[in-house]
DNA sequence: CTGAAAGCGCTTACAG
DNA sequence: CTGAAAGCGCTTACAG
């Protein structure tokens, strides 16, 4: 491996000043920059970053914790980081955590080793796995789940308003009543917040319903399939389905197609998250759409101004509005 | 920022016992490395991994640099990595080049700069970008489009078994003579291969064709797009379609849609890779289905071999036969 | 079993 | 403008 003091030789220089030239430093004369770097070529030189990072205890690396790449949603989420990181000069690594916070808090830890200068968030607890990571400095910008009684900057979809929309939606055109929700676990601020959203509707039309209508596990699509299997079998008589997140459609759709049950004649479905890819094949259905890769992008500038040190005392808390997006699957035509 | 130095110090010993305690090496008195070990907790003391590299040059981290994480192949394919490389300690760094050779000569550069382990890689181009990498020695594990005159492993999907079956399919079973492709470059494996079985499929048919049913372009929606349109134009009185990828098939149907052609009516479509998501949904697309995620996972193993320096002199080539989904944009029932 | 010392490949005050 | 020197935080022969 050729290193800065092969070049420095075969320039005819100092080290340093091989350094300096090769970084652009300005205190450096264009002859001797000139020799520096047609040595570097001749040598067909690399600079080695870690080497530099330790260094200059900046390694131009972010960490993106999320719980499944898988997830279009998080897919779209993370070219939108990758995106901005780049252009900046960073490199992102992907930490997919299945929503299991002992695997989330194993691998901020990781992270922290590797000096990561800062992390983007999706936290599958409220906050539980993140404890170690209050105690430092290191920059965190939590994106899709915020985590209330923390001091870091979130950027997330309005659960609570694309909740609403959905759910009035079902109400005010479809004339629904019964309309169950599948919810996330209540630890994330995205179920508690759909689940608002959902109840907010209900109480304005003056809908009242038994409890039973409100299921809350995991975005998962196993739950997804279970709940609706209930929902369905119990004596509920529920018109409608409001799907906690995409995952949790995919197992409804399922369950309700195993059943026999049609949607959205004999079903209407309402989600959260769109498919993208899916939807520009067959747009069927409803549903509120997340800025994803706005997320992301916005995300990385946020944490890249906390990296830069730039002095910004007050938590950002930036909430974008999902688009609703109306198709077949609530019964629109 | 606690060192080895502060944890020697309050365990009132040298660093390099530290060391020694902490990576658990074996000649360590038990008593000490209990010192140690409860010295560095009271320190909440955390590892420099950039400082180890730098030392061990070794940094447990691969790269991934493929078109687009976006695509359902590759966002699978990239779980498959991602998952088999952290059971080993490894993390991995994603880039996405949008099947630009100057993004990819660009990341590769960077790539080795940040001192990976090891690549890998689907190329956009036939290895011109990376003809500075063939110079290194450092250890490169093609995926998905092998590079015929490179000496590097590979695993991939057999492309022309798939687009034979496929084609074959459409001959045998629906009585399609008039098939046209819309491949991706030629510069590509995948494109050549896949032409390669189309064309074999015909010919054992019996098939004669006009140059023109063959359109090559790019793996981009845009390019499925424009080729569907201008054979729905011409005087082909086409049958079928196969399109050479997924996002070619989404530019096929949004051609098709735009001009009142029915799929499967008016025209049969048969593609290559699958949309998980979207076809447990709607079992639409009749599709040769790649395992992504075992390529994945399998090339990070043998990656890993490489990088652990087993001796192995040849160059391993793996292909892994797609599964041919059969569902009704064929005109399958 | 333990420690002193060198070194991984850079960058950057500090002098000149 | 240029160089000598120190140091980033580890690991690992080499001694003892």
């Amino acid at each position: 491996m050729t290193t800065i003091y092969d070049v420095a030789q075969r320039a005819g220089v100092s080290p340093a000043t091989v350094s300096r030239a090769l970084s652009g430093a300005k205190g450096v004369s264009e002859a001797t920059r000139q020799k520096v770097l047609a040595a570097a070529k001749e040598l067909h030189y690399s600079p080695n970053y870690i080497a530099r990072s330790l260094k200059k205890r900046q390694t131009n690396t972010i960490a993106l914790i999320i719980s499944d790449i898988t997830n279009p949603f998080f897919t779209t989420l993370a070219r939108g980081v990758e995106d901005k990181a780049s252009e900046h000069g960073f490199n992102t690594i992907f930490c997919n955590t299945d929503e299991d916070p002992k695997v989330e808090a194993a691998y901020v830890e990781l992270m922290l080793r590797r000096q990561v200068d800062g992390l983007l968030i999706s936290s599958c607890s409220d906050g539980e796995s993140l404890r170690l990571l209050a105690r430092k400095d290191v920059p965190v910008v939590l994106v899709d789940r915020r985590i209330t009684h923390s001091r870091w900057d979130y950027v997330i979809g309005d659960s609570e308003y694309g909740a609403y929309a959905l759910t009035r939606h079902l109400i005010e055109v479809h004339g629904k009543r019964r309309i169950a929700i599948i919810s996330g676990p209540l630890v994330l601020s995205t179920s508690r917040e759909r689940i608002e959203g959902y109840k907010r509707a209900l109480r304005e039309a003056g809908v009242v319903l038994s409890p039973e209508y409100i299921r809350v596990g995991a975005y998962k699509e196993e739950f997804g399939y279970q709940a609706m299997r209930e929902l369905l079998a119990g004596s509920f008589s529920v018109e409608a389905v409001f799907a906690g997140n995409n995952v949790i459609a995919v197992g409804v759709i399922r369950a309700a197609r195993e059943l026999g049950v049609r949607v959205p004649e004999d079903l209407a479905l309402v989600t959260f998250d769109d498919f993208d890819l899916l939807s520009a094949l067959f747009p069927f259905l409803t549903a509120a759409k997340q800025p994803a890769y706005t997320i992301g992008a916005i995300a990385v500038e946020m944490l890249l101004e906390r990296i830069r040190g730039e002095k910004i005392r007050e938590r950002r808390e930036v909430v974008l509005r999902p688009e609703i997006i109306i198709r077949k699957s609530c019964g629109c035509p």
